[in-house]
DNA sequence: ATCCGTTCTTGATAAATGTCAAGGGATGCA
DNA sequence: TGCATCCCTTGACATTTATCAAGAACGGAT
């Protein structure tokens, strides 16, 4: 809790009100590996904080896994078109590894904007820095072959190759397990 | 200005205070196709509210453009990397036909989140709505096949392969003009 | 200790796409 | 009118990556 609320006062000074708010309503709850926070055919409700443990996104793509992301603990967890759009997710949400987590549902975190302006502030940053994070992705994704892109995942989450199958990990990058393997091969590491 | 406004208007109601502050700061051009608005090595000082016109936003990979959006009329126009993490740009910003654009600096809308807090709010939904936009694009591009993604952009941009010359389009695709023009050869469209 | 499933690697082959090159057609300008 | 340029298409070939298949290494469970 004092995590996440660190993360927002960086942002923006909480009032009390806010801050109580948020204490009251965040719920917890610590899930085991290999347990959905989402899944396809339902609408995200839940604005989740990682506080400790490894969660992942992905789609199926030709009944096949493709994992869109991973994100580490200290950050926040959601199907971005799901949860902003309202609409069905096409998305699996699933934790890595055991994980605690605290959550707002959407309907929360819109009254907390209606109520509290400086809430908005808050949202605002934090939306914008996720967007950036999510552009740089796309970009990586996009202009990088796949031996550049695998050496920024490294570099950008050192113990992610120890956590995860390889098969994730190729998948993230858009590229096969066999591919990555070869990858691997060729350039030693 | 009004489109501008009204955009605005149907998120959250404008203050008197706010509405004045925008109709002041805000600057109109009208600038010429093929205008950059932004240019690698610097970072992107305005946030452009496009009235009339169309403008895409390309990178250089190995020397070649690769065209990664097109923003229609009615729409902001930002380099989403260098606007927001005020980092020297890699993206050129360019005009594809005569544009009349509103804009603002980016201390002009810190000041204005600053002074009304409503104004957060109005951001705060606009940041997620091209954040989804774009979600749902990076998706496309990673989950669909190259003539998928082109019926797609046929559907989302009608008239815009009129408007823009076929290896632009391709690049978007992520597929070379050349692949482009076989694909279309062979479903006839 | 053994069995079983998962992970990772490697090889052979196929499919998709890129690259290079050439040419036709449209457009704009002298 | 003629020329230059850009755009689009098509062909031949190379490259990259996927797919399918097999097997080795490892760990957990009984």
């Amino acid at each position: 809790m004092e995590a996440f609320l660190a993360v927002c006062r960086a942002i923006h000074p909480l009032s009390e009100g806010l801050e109580a708010e948020l204490r009251r309503l965040a719920r917890l709850e610590t899930v085991p590996a290999r347990t959905a926070l989402l899944e396809p055919g339902s609408v995200a409700q839940r604005l989740y904080f990682l506080e400790t443990g490894l969660v992942r996104g992905f789609y199926l793509k030709d009944g096949k896994e493709v994992t869109s992301w991973f994100m580490p603990e200290g950050h926040f967890v959601i199907s971005i078109l799901s949860f902003f759009s309202r609409q069905p997710s096409h998305e699996y949400l699933q934790t890595l590894a055991e994980c605690r987590l605290w959550s707002l549902t959407h309907a929360q975190v819109q009254g907390l904007y209606r109520q509290f302006a400086e809430f908005n502030c808050i949202g605002r940053v934090l939306t914008e820095r996720y967007y950036v994070l999510s552009e740089q992705r796309a970009l990586d994704l996009r202009m990088l072959p796949a031996a550049e892109r695998y050496a920024r995942l490294l570099r950008d989450f050192p113990g992610l190759v120890q956590q995860v199958p390889l098969h994730l990990l190729a998948s993230h990058l858009g590229i096969t397990a066999e591919t990555l393997s070869r990858l691997r091969a060729r350039r030693a590491g």
